[in-house]
DNA sequence: TCTCTCACTTC
DNA sequence: TGAAGTGAGAG
């Protein structure tokens, strides 16, 4: 079975529809907390089991084979199976709810998004990828310390991919590294240039894994995707965290946010003491003065230690037990290869918090609540408040995913990664079902002529990027958002435009004139592509400082996905066998993360 | 809600 | 040594 991104959605396509960025009509306002796993294969496949407890699993030869076309199929001999790294410290965010910050200057991830496979072929080449993609069409807010619902999601932004810089390697060098993608940056400025995925704050995203077999980058929309999906990765970007909880999870296991840990001598104590001894010293000093004015002095009291002795200890609201010594130093490769020591950490965490009665939590909570209304409102920003529908996210939408309530730990099924069966995706595909596009439609010439289509850049105009504000005023109200993508479907489409030339740091872009403006026709993507990729893209293609291709909304995330994602049983990877299509504008960085093997010569070891 | 600066960290 | 990655906090 197979279908195509930029065809209507089947009734099928739901669940996936739901991480990709369509609404699900399971997942409305309240109570919408069905695991994520749910919507993936309840939807569109009411026969299928659920997994429970994370122990059964829908027999693959229930689902339709997920596969694309027979010729594909011949094509794929191998059989990746993919398995996240770090699941313990990503189940432990997941539960609380996950945060991630987004920058103007672009943040990244933490945790870090990492996966190990295996069942490549060793000898084949492969592109991996990652993107992310909206989980739902909501807003939400941080309301009385619970995630909620807060309206319709904002316009989205475009959409990037990222392609992993040791990309093409072989199957070999794959499966000998653990594929790091922690160089992937996200931010929330719409006029990026430098490559880093643009998000939406206060709104919920799934980041993905792709696997493309592939020898050449420029090869990407003609391949097969294979898709992966951790549902415990599931994150809300915000600009700054909401969570107490979250913060204080990063500043524990974020090697960069040492200096906030209560027991080290970072930067919050010493700040926090300044700001207390402020007071005191004012006082001291000018006792010195009258002192000295009198004649007399005091070599005791101009000591700052003495001051600072004077000074109450500070506490947080996320204090942890001052017995339990800071031996995190080792950065996060240790910790995040130690599933024990997390483990132990997070019971360390948990046994923090019983000196502290759920009701003065609530209340500490609800004030910080109220706190961050009186700021709210002190800064003019209260609209925001008032313009929501205070539909009630289940509370423990975060933990349902995989968690069946009990005992389980979470790493027990977050290892396994659920395929999204899709299809595949050709060019002769997208010449026989593009209809009515109006601008930039592609033909059967494009394709015939790759590699002459003239370099068109900068200045071609589209409603999807640089006019997406416009587009963000006229979708002002949730009906207008979904007229906005009606119509996107509707018309089919597909306004391209390349972006002003401009410093890539992440990233750079593929000369057009090969196939850039081909992928950038077809993909809701922008493509970016290092230029420091090994041989398989002439050096001559490069242009540093040429420009990703932006093209709008993700058309594959607006139902084009089929549902009937399956996975494997409890305690083995899945395989991947979902086959999609579409890439589009990928970004690659410029360092690589993955590697050390011979056809990465610049690659650095994880 | 968001942006910026700061002091601290890792690498 | 310095670039880059952190959360806190002020605005």
């Amino acid at each position: 079975m197979s279908y195509h991104p930029f065809l209507p959605p089947q009734p099928s396509d739901f669940a996936i529809g739901a991480m990709l960025g369509r609404r699900p009509p399971f997942l409305s306002a309240v109570g919408c907390g069905k695991p994520i796993l749910e919507q993936l294969v309840g939807a569109g496949e009411s026969n299928t089991e659920l997994p429970s407890r994370g122990l059964d699993v829908p027999a693959p030869s229930s689902h339709p084979q997920p596969r694309g076309t027979a010729e594909h199929e011949v094509e794929f001999e191998d059989d990746p199976v993919v398995h996240l790294e770090s699941t313990e410290l990503w189940g432990q965010f997941h539960k609380i709810g996950t945060e991630m910050v987004i920058t103007k200057s672009g943040r990244r991830m933490f945790p870090p998004f990492k996966v190990r496979c295996t069942g490549f072929d060793k000898k084949a080449r492969y592109i991996l990828l990652m993107d992310i993609v909206a989980a739902d069409n909501c807003r939400y807010k941080f309301h009385n310390s619970r995630w909620m619902v807060a309206g319709k999601s904002d316009p989205e932004m475009p959409k990037r991919m990222y392609i992993h810089p040791d990309s093409p390697a072989t199957g070999e060098q794959w499966m000998s590294k653990i594929v790091n993608f922690h160089k992937l940056k996200l931010t929330n400025n719409i006029s990026d240039k430098h490559g880093f995925t643009i998000l939406n704050s206060m709104h919920k995203y799934q980041p993905r894994f792709h696997i493309v077999r592939a020898n050449d980058i420029l090869k990407l929309p003609y391949s097969t995707f294979k898709t992966y999906v951790f549902p415990e990765t599931e994150f809300i970007a915000v600009t700054a965290y909401q969570n107490d909880k979250i913060t204080q999870l990063k500043i524990d296991n974020n090697p960069f946010a040492k200096g906030f840990r209560d027991t080290g001598n970072g930067r919050r104590e010493k700040r926090s003491e300044i700001e207390h001894l402020k007071p005191v010293l004012q006082l001291k000093v000018k006792d010195v003065e009258q002192k000295k004015d009198s004649g007399s002095s005091d070599d005791s009291s101009c000591d700052p230690a003495n001051y600072f002795l004077q000074v109450p200890t500070v506490a947080t609201s996320t204090s942890k037990d001052p017995c339990e010594s800071d031996t995190d130093s080792d950065g996060e490769a240790k910790r995040l290869t130690h599933p024990s020591e997390v483990k132990s950490r997070e019971m360390s965490t948990t046994s923090r918090q019983p000196k502290e009665q759920p009701d003065e939590t609530l209340q500490r909570e609800a004030t910080n609540g109220t706190e961050r209304q009186t700021r709210a409102k002190a800064w003019g920003v209260q609209k925001s408040l008032l313009n929501v529908h205070n539909s009630v996210l289940c509370p423990e939408h975060f933990k349902t995913t995989l968690d069946d309530g009990g005992d389980r730990p979470l790493t027990n099924t977050h290892a396994h990664p659920y395929c999204l069966p899709t299809s595949t995706f050709v060019g002769q595909q997208i010449m026989s079902n593009i209809r009515g596009s109006t601008r930039f439609m592609p033909s059967q010439s494009h394709f015939n002529f790759i590699g002459s289509v003239p370099f068109m850049a900068a200045g071609v105009l589209s409603p999807w990027s640089t006019n997406l504000p416009a587009d963000r005023e006229r979708c002002s109200d949730s009906g207008a958002i979904a007229a906005s993508n009606q119509e996107f479907m509707g018309q089919l489409e597909f306004p391209l435009r390349f972006q002003q030339h401009g410093p890539i740091s992440q990233a750079c872009s593929l000369e057009p004139s090969s196939v850039g403006l081909i992928i950038s026709q077809f993909f809701p993507y922008n493509y970016m592509i290092a230029p420091t990729h090994g041989p398989h893209i002439p050096a001559a293609s490069y242009r540093p400082r040429c420009r990703p291709y932006t093209v709008p909304v993700g058309l594959l995330d607006r139902g084009t996905a089929r549902t009937d994602a399956y996975h494997s049983k409890f305690g083995v990877d899945v395989k991947g066998s979902s086959v999609v299509t579409v890439p589009v504008s990928v970004v690659v960085d410029s360092k690589l993360e993955i590697g050390g093997g011979p056809a990465s010569p610049t690659s650095r070891p994880t």
